[in-house]
DNA sequence: TCCGCCTACGCGAGCGTTCGCTCATCGTCA
DNA sequence: TGACGATGAGCGAACGCTCGCGTAGGCGGA
């Protein structure tokens, strides 16, 4: 089926052993001119090197493990596109194995130590609470992760989160609002405990509070965006600013502020989380703390293949985040142009007329962070 | 460091061969005394047989390739995801290698067959018209590509293009328009003249006619479906329906409507493609017709492991698309309602006063296709 | 008592590599 | 002329496993 070493050597005249050193590319272990006879005759073959038995032997199979929660989210995929590219430059493989709900999450873990990868990066924030796969963590084995994983050696790479909280609350209080609330996702996580710490942090230096009814829970989905910002729009139809944990869930509160009729960012501004390559594009474009998914996601590969190479790596690294400016805030209304319909109504149907449409309505053109390069 | 079979059958005091036998469930090997010996050994050590010896012996990696283009592209990471789960299901982990622009496409298939992977799965359009990849296929490899890769025996696995084209055309000149464009993509991909094809049919069933200049191509890329619909506006401000070949492009054609303040779907409606996650979340939400990524990757991954088991598998096979209907379409604008401002400018402004809002405008509830998962 | 059969296990070979060691040849220099 | 260091190539072992076959020992039947 395929041709082996043993081929190639045949066909150049020469022991499989004398074939392997010279394909290899060791040096004075041939003459020049047999050296050269056994890379024609592997050319000609298309000899293809056995990685089995290559990783059998030399102890590493050359290919690292992903653990996977879901790659249909484009965060997720986003930091494996990243992560992949760097280990294609540094010679590896990935091997993709995915943790789902229904089957054991050390299964999984075992799925590549099975493979022997040589190293596994862990790509899955539902790990992040479970005990079962932390115990099954081989300390030898070199692991980053991209969420905590507490109890293992696993090195930790993201983004620093508390200044992404701190920045989007910067942003708010900054622009004069006052009564700002937020949809976080699930508070078991801890990136969403450290942004909940940061953007309180933010509102507290402007001597703003954030009572806990003005924190809702959702899912990261945008369903639950959606449905977290109905609930508080419901509670304290007052609120002038939302920030959002997840680009995907600040979309469903977009749409839902759209279908009870509220003028983003007129009446009621909205920060998201991730900067998502489509948040650009919203109507309004969506101002966002930019998330770096593809570099933190080949930053990772990278450490990932210093550990294996036996380097010494820090047992954490933090890469920048950056709040980008769009169209989705701008400062409160003033008391006379909320007037009217004294806030949007849970019914979210505006009371009088329509009023005239604003001069910088939801459908302004982007923020100069945005759009340069369509043209205009 | 790893604990091999000879480890185990020490500790349960047989052969190693033996020890493989029973692990491996082979029935009558043993007394059932010594195979529960054997168990127990292999679990008090945490035994993972070692794949690589074992594909060596065997012949089968018990692993697929899978060529991607590029894991952040919403659309392909929805394949792999689906993929993904059913090589799990088939027992089979997934070796990734991407197709970078700058490297050899035939590089990355020989990386796979050094992994001695069982088969490969191509989700690369960029390989369509890839003759260096295409002639790097080994025939005898088990090959499913979710695009064509012509002079090759891989099997085709996706959506009827066709009907796409047809149905968002259909569903266009059903509502009443007459006057339509369409953003493609990139015309050598086969997808994009399979969908201009159809849509072209669905329009002259109904006698009406799609000039050139009517068509315009943009490069999947949101930016440039934005920069498409700007150059077909500004050609032919009278156009009053748009079918765009990708989600990701109709979000920057809806963006561009916006920006011209062009009242979607009141004065131009827009059908999509794809139905992304975030489609429905939109404003308008995006009518769109459906392609099954996820089951497309599932259905590929399964048939691609049963032409490793040897059975026998149809040359394509097609999955059903689905228009669903949204926000974003709607009939024609009257000539009286399209008066004052002679249609769109490419300014975009209208001239004369805003008119009152429609009953059903941009910002209405979703479609029931849509929301039914959203609490009202 | 001897033969043959079944059960339970061991043995050897081999999968395709890598790597260290041995060995033959040859030119060089004392 | 003989010892010696390069140079060039082969050889054996090992990596961890699977699989077919060989073979003890125990049993019943003739």
């Amino acid at each position: 089926m395929y041709v082996s070493l043993k081929d190639v050597a045949a066909r150049a005249g020469v022991s499989f052993q004398t074939a392997s050193k010279v394909l290899n590319g060791h040096e004075g272990v041939a003459a020049s001119s047999t050296a050269e006879r056994i890379r024609a005759a592997a050319r000609d073959l298309g000899y293809v090197p056995n990685l089995l038995a290559r990783g059998l032997v030399r102890r590493s199979s050359i290919t690292v493990g992903i653990i996977i929660d879901d790659l249909a989210d484009p965060a997720l995929s986003s930091f494996v596109s990243g992560a992949q590219a760097a280990l294609a430059a540094g010679g590896h493989a990935a091997v993709l194995v995915s943790v789902r709900p229904e089957s054991d999450s050390a299964s999984s873990l075992h799925k590549l130590v099975a493979h022997r990868v040589d190293g596994v990066l862990v790509v899955a924030p539902s790990l992040e609470a479970d005990r079962r796969f932390s115990a099954a963590v081989r300390d030898e084995m070199p692991l980053v992760s991209l969420n905590h994983l507490p109890g293992t050696s696993a090195v930790l790479l993201g983004s620093c989160h508390r200044t992404t909280g701190r920045l989007a609350g910067e942003h708010l209080v900054q622009m004069g609002h006052r009564a700002i609330a937020t949809v976080t996702g699930p508070p078991t996580r801890e990136v969403v405990r450290a942004r909940l710490k940061g953007f309180r942090e933010a509102l507290a230096d402007a001597a703003v509070d954030l009572p806990d009814d003005l924190v809702e829970v959702a899912d990261w989905t945008a369903d639950g965006g959606y449905a977290a910002a109905a609930r508080l729009l419901d509670r304290n139809p007052a609120i002038t600013a939302l920030f959002v944990h997840s680009d995907l869930m600040a979309t469903g509160v977009l749409r839902m502020l759209a279908d009870r009729r509220v003028s983003v960012p007129r009446q009621t501004s909205v920060v998201g989380c991730d900067d998502l390559p489509i948040s650009r594009f919203l109507v309004p474009s969506l101002t966002t703390v930019s998330i770096p998914f593809v570099e933190t996601g080949a930053r990772a590969a990278a450490v990932l293949l210093d550990r294996i190479g036996g380097r010494e790596v820090a047992p954490r690294e933090l890469l920048p985040v950056e709040l980008i400016r769009r169209g989705s805030t701008a400062g409160p209304p003033t008391a006379r142009a909320r007037a009217p319909s004294e806030g949007p109504t849970p019914a979210g149907r505006p009371s009088g007329a329509p009023t005239r449409r604003p001069r910088t309505p939801n459908t302004a053109p982007p923020a100069s962070s945005g759009f340069k390069d369509v043209p205009s």
